[in-house]
DNA sequence: CCAGTAATAGTAACGATTACTACTTCTAAA
DNA sequence: TTTAGAAGTAGTAATCGTTACTATTACTGG
């Protein structure tokens, strides 16, 4: 893999923006300052970092997928009032992926979770 | 909501095949006894469905929806060789919503989890 | 400094999904 | 039961997110 100033660029976004961003809302980011980049050098790259483990891609149902610079393991939160993606750390439960062998008889190899949360920003709103 | 005798049958194609089957999938299981059926009433449907919480909408990066007829808390495993969907049984994780909870400070409504697992079909054909 | 390979910009194409429209089917009340 | 009106359907067009293509540009090892 040869190094590219954008992909530079577009790790570095996905990294320095906790917000879990999509490829367009990383488009957006990085044009201001680099007016020549392409979209499809924004998904090009974003593919490529998460296939290679550097990013994490994180789907949802009729939304465009978001993407993680954090790469350990750990958890997210879905705000369901206003759809945020938040990282959540919490120390990874071990354990459930033995009971699931234990109870399902299936080699596990890891898992994922997603809470659904209420933000703080949504619960004062409401308050 | 009025009822539509395809409504009934799409929603029972779900609940009655346990591989979380796409859009795409349930129109062909369907039109074969069903020629007349279109492939956006289906796609309505499933959303109508997973709207009233009566199906559940899964999302994977590069993949299309799956839907699940088991509403109940469960979670579920995707087999990192060929993609099968599964259902997995075992007791939902109450005290990990409140440890998140505790350590957050979020408000935590529940949560749902995915396995990576290798299916049986899967490790057999490696043995 | 140059050759070769990988990456880019820009645009076209694609697949999954939703929207639209004229027609059909439920259902509730007369 | 008939019927009016609302909700649903079939069929097709449109949309959105994403990937593919192509001519040009930028890295990098020798």
């Amino acid at each position: 893999m040869k190094y590219s100033r954008q992909r530079e660029l577009i790790y570095k976004a996905v990294v320095d923006n906790p917000i879990h961003p999509t490829a367009e809302m990383v488009y957006n980011i990085l044009k201001k300052e680099n007016p020549q980049l392409s979209l499809g050098t924004v998904y090009r790259n974003l593919q490529q970092l998460s296939e290679r483990g550097e990013l994490i891609r994180l789907s949802f149902p009729d939304k465009p997928d978001r993407y993680d610079g954090h790469t350990g393991r750990h958890y997210h939160g879905l705000c369901s009032r206003c759809g945020e993606v938040t990282d959540i750390f919490v120390d990874y439960f071990e354990d459930i992926d033995k009971i699931v062998e234990r109870e399902t008889g299936l080699k596990v190899a890891s898992h994922n979770a997603l809470f659904s949360i209420i933000c703080p920003r949504c619960a004062d709103s409401l308050a």
